[in-house]
RNA sequence: GGCCCCUUCGUCUAGCGGUCUAGGACUCCGGCCUUUCACGCCGGCAACACGGGUUCGAGUCCCGUAGGGGUCACCA
């Protein structure tokens, strides 16, 4: 039997941290097993645009590299892959249950479907439809026909007995069928509803495993009920874990926001993010930029694979202390039977732990090509970069080293690409460093000392300021603060004489000048 | 509330009856390195939800309890 998965996004304008993950489990079982990943977007009841809303979710997996053998884009023997163009198939098998009897016409309004529902609360039993107003003949019919009634169309379950099925990761479940209740597969309008739609699309589309949300799980029993009754042999099923919120176990939500901020390493991730966000002008909204949904982690520049690594893990394992995998090891050692049953929380810590441990793996080349578009976007260089960027970038780089901890970070260090008199002083710094006693005095000398040195590189620069510390008697503390709070303009940086030499004696002694009136 | 699912350090997890005085990773806390901030290095704190069984022996099997969660649409 060929393995073919699926992921059936709902074109919702963004895609969640979860579905990636259950998107990447139905992947690589998919490519373990040689088979087929596909990519069916379940847009019945959609009344947006459906091209809009997808485009965001195509995006972010081609991001990610998780890529679909049939769906969008790239059709397939079974195209279209849009639940709402294959409509006519699935009025055609509700069709085929209602000739069956294992469905049937109900010609009850909804107000009197939700007050048998009413009473059944208030008498606190189960609720079961009486199906007073079933009709499973036309004679049935008719006089509901006859008062102006308009019909749905109704799956007949079981009454009695059990619906037991064996999933592949919760192991054997069972469910009794005279609870579930005889759900509506077909509206009046003649439009099919989202179970019966996804359980013909997945025979259609011989889908051999479906690997979804532990949500569904309540769901399988009808689905299992509309198969059989279509004469179908069920797929397999596996129930994942959700994904459990920051700190908490409810599983994560893009609507709560709010209530993740008030987690410590949360607020760190979305604040970081928010940072880079407002540098390179993107606009920063709860509904498209949140650390819940993907196309954060890309606005931000963390790596693809640094993400689905962290996802990887979050609910599988291989053994006791792998944890870092190439694409192709994932492949290979990925299966079902590791997968988690509990849900599993969403660490940032442990994300950003991920996202530097790539980082450190990277050539320097392809980092400075990451902070590229950072730097375009925010305006501090030409696009397309004019031939002397690219060493001096690369030189940034260099000496940033494990300071870049995403691509966007590159935007913290714009004081060596922003021309002397455009360079901003850093208040507080100021204060404490230059704007002191003895230190005004010390940077003033040295700038002097600084003027002579040639060739001026970091080796030069550091034997200079060694030897102005021992000729002055001083700690090294006491002047090279005060240097680096005036060339940089900040408390903080990249190695001091990295910064000097990257920046030349030019700028150097230019923004010395300029610390130094500003006193 | 009914039904279903889940339960090992703060978090992600290893553990499939004895090798567990429970291992790893992240976080956290010390220390080192050091011109700052990162990084790196060294060390430390920290868990089998509880109660009954079964067994010579239980984190591992069974049953309860508690807690957590999911789901109960003419949404997907």
């Amino acid at each position: 039997m060929t393995v073919r998965t699926r992921f059936a996004p709902s074109p919702t304008g963004y895609l969640h941290i979860g579905g990636v993950r259950t998107a990447l489990f139905n992947w690589l079982f998919a490519r373990k097993h040689g088979g087929q990943f596909i990519l069916r977007i379940d847009d019945t009841d959609q009344e947006r645009n459906v091209e809009v809303a997808l485009q965001p979710i195509l995006d972010g997996f081609r991001w990610l590299g998780i890529d679909w053998d049939e769906g969008p884009e790239v059709d397939g023997p079974h195209a279209p892959y849009y639940q709402s163009r294959r409509a006519e198939r699935h009025k055609q098998a509700a069709q085929q249950l209602l000739d069956a009897g294992l469905a049937y016409r109900d010609y009850a309004t909804s107000e009197e479907t939700q007050a048998e529902r009413a009473t059944a609360e208030t008498e606190k039993r189960d609720y079961i439809y009486s199906r007073k107003w079933m009709a499973e003949t036309d004679e049935q019919a008719a006089p509901f026909e006859a008062e102006g009634r308009q019909c749905v169309v109704r799956l007949k379950m079981p009454r009695e007995g059990k619906c037991e099925f064996h999933d592949l990761i919760r192991g054997d479940v069972s469910f009794d069928w005279a609870k579930e209740q005889d759900h509506v597969i077909q509206r009046a309008d003649g439009s099919c509803l989202y179970h019966l739609a996804s359980v013909v699309d997945d025979a259609d589309f011989k889908i051999s495993h479906v690997i979804r949300a532990a949500e569904h799980l309540s769901n399988t029993p009808r689905q299992i009920f509309i198969a059989q009754s279509l004469g179908y042999s069920p797929p397999e099923f596996a129930h994942l874990p959700y994904v459990a919120e920051p700190g908490g176990s409810a599983k994560i939500s893009k609507r709560k926001l709010d209530k993740y901020l008030k987690n410590r390493d949360f607020k760190q991730l979305f604040d970081h993010g928010e940072r880079i966000a407002n540098l390179i002008g993107h606009h920063v909204s709860a509904d498209t930029f949140n650390p819940v949904i993907v196309d954060f982690y890309r606005e931000v520049g963390y790596l693809a694979d640094a993400l689905v690594n962290y996802l990887l893990l979050l609910g599988w394992s291989l053994d006791d202390k792998t944890e870092e995998f190439t694409r192709d090891e994932m492949i290979q050692y990925f299966s079902l039977e590791r997968v988690n049953k509990a849900p599993a929380s969403f660490d940032p810590q442990k994300l950003s732990a991920f996202q530097l441990r790539q980082m450190q793996q990277l050539p320097i080349k392809q980092k400075v090509a990451m902070a590229v578009p950072f730097l375009q976007k925010a305006g501090y260089i030409a696009s397309p970069p004019s031939c002397d960027t690219a060493p001096k970038l690369t030189r940034i780089v260099e000496a940033a080293g494990d300071r870049i901890k995403t691509a966007g970070d590159i935007l913290e260090l714009i004081e060596f690409l922003v021309a002397d008199d455009q360079l901003e002083f850093d208040e507080k710094a100021f204060e404490k460093r230059v704007r002191k006693d003895g230190a005004i005095d010390l940077l003033r000398s040295f700038r002097d000392v600084l003027a002579d040195v040639e060739p001026f590189d970091d080796e030069t620069c550091e034997a200079a300021l060694r030897s102005f510390i021992e000729l002055k008697g001083i700690k090294i503390g006491e002047i090279i603060h005060a240097l680096r709070v005036a060339v940089t303009g900040k408390g903080v940086g990249i190695g001091m004489f990295d910064a000097l030499a990257i920046l030349g004696k030019d700028s150097c002694l230019a923004r010395i000048d300029r610390a130094l009136e500003r006193v």
